[in-house]
DNA sequence: GTCTATAACAAGATAGAC
DNA sequence: GTCTATCTTGTTATAGAC
C-alpha cells in the first residue's frame, strides 16, 4: 500500500502550477505529475479543478498574515513584516498567484472567481487595520494603493527579470506605514 | 462569394479574447465565431495563434502612441495624453491586454514571450522619451514605475470594480510628468 | 479566402476494481 | 486512497474542394 499524499502538498503544487501558467494553463494532469499521482486519484480530494483556487488562496492567505505582530501593540513591525513577505515572494517567484488567477478566472467559475475576490479584499482589509492601528490616514483606501504597486511591480519582473519597480514599490509602501513612528 | 473579413478586424477581436481570457482561456474557435469565420479560415491568414499575440500587440502600441503631442515641443501634454489614454483603457475594458498576456505566455510559446517583452520595453521608452524632454529626473526609472502603478491598479477593478487605485495611479503620474511646468 | 471534413491530441471528469 | 479504463468535449492545425 502506498504512502498517501498530504492534502498540503497537493495545494503547494496546484499553487505554484497556477502562478506559473494560470488557471487555464494549469492542468490536473500536470499536478498530478508533479506530486506522483494519477490525475483521476485528484478527484478523490478535491470536487473539481476549480475548488482547488479556493484552497490554493486560503493557504497563501494564511501564509501571509500568519504570526505577524499584533498591530495595536507594534503597527510598523506589523506592516514591515506583511510587506516584506509580499515582497520576498514576488522576488522569489516572479509572480503573484493571486493576480495571475484574479485575471484568468471568469464568470464560468463563479466560486474560483468568488474566492480570489475574497482574498484580495481580506488582504487589503488586514493592511488597513494594521494602518490604522499605526493611526494613518485613509488606511482602506492607503492599503489598496499600495497592494496594487507591489503587484503592478511584477510586470517588470515577469517581462525582464527587473526587480528595480519592486524595490520602489516597496519603498514607498514602507513610506506610507511610517506614520506615527519618529520623525525623519 | 463572401466578402473576405478584414484582417484588422480579427485582431481587434483576437485582443478582446486574450485581455478578457488570456492565451490558453482564448480559442481559435471562439475567434472565429465573433468574425463570423469557421476556424480554420483563420489560419489563411495567421500561420498559428501564437503569432496572434505580436499583431494584438503591434496593434495596441499603435493605438496608445499615435498622433501624441511632440515630446519636443510639448511634453506635458504628450504626458497627459498618453497616460489619459492608458488610464482610458483600463477603465473601459477593466483590465490589460498586455498584463494578461504577461503573465500567460510561457516558454512554450516564445515568440508571443518575445512580443510581450517588446511591447512593454517600447512602451516604457516612449514614456520615458517623453519624461527626459520635460527634464524629469531618472525618466527610464519613472517610466516604469509609473506604468506598473497604472498596471497595477487593474487589479482592484477586475475583483471589485473599484476605480479608486487607478484613479490614485493617474493622479501619481500626472505629478511625476508635471516636473518642468509651472510651479504649483 | 472561405468552406467541409478530418486528423491528432489533451482537457476535465466518472465508474468500478483493489 | 489509488489504480486502470473510459467518456465526452474542446483544442490547434492540415488537406483539398470551390
Amino acid at each position: 500500500m502506498r504512502e498517501a499524499v498530504p492534502i498540503h502538498r497537493i495545494v503547494v503544487e496546484a499553487r505554484e502550477l497556477f502562478r506559473e501558467y494560470g488557471y487555464e494553463g494549469a492542468s490536473m494532469r500536470d499536478l498530478a505529475d508533479r506530486v506522483g499521482l494519477r490525475p483521476q486519484s485528484l478527484y478523490t480530494r478535491f470536487p473539481s479543478k476549480e475548488s482547488l483556487v479556493r484552497e490554493v488562496l486560503a493557504l497563501t492567505l494564511d501564509d501571509t498574515l500568519a504570526g505577524l505582530p499584533d498591530p495595536a501593540t507594534d503597527a510598523r513591525g506589523a506592516w514591515r513584516t506583511l510587506i516584506g513577505r509580499i515582497a520576498e515572494t514576488f522576488e522569489a517567484r516572479g509572480r503573484c498567484v493571486g493576480l495571475h488567477l484574479a485575471y484568468g478566472v471568469t464568470a464560468q467559475t463563479p466560486d474560483a472567481q468568488d474566492a480570489v475576490r475574497s482574498f484580495f479584499a481580506r488582504l487589503r482589509d488586514a493592511m488597513a487595520e494594521i494602518l490604522e492601528a499605526g493611526k494613518a490616514p485613509e488606511p482602506a483606501s492607503v492599503a489598496a494603493d499600495t497592494l496594487a504597486q507591489l503587484e503592478g511591480a511584477t510586470l517588470w519582473i515577469t517581462t525582464e527579470g527587473d526587480m528595480g519597480p519592486l524595490r520602489h514599490a516597496v519603498e514607498r509602501a514602507l513610506y506610507v506605514g511610517d506614520l506615527g513612528a519618529e520623525p525623519r
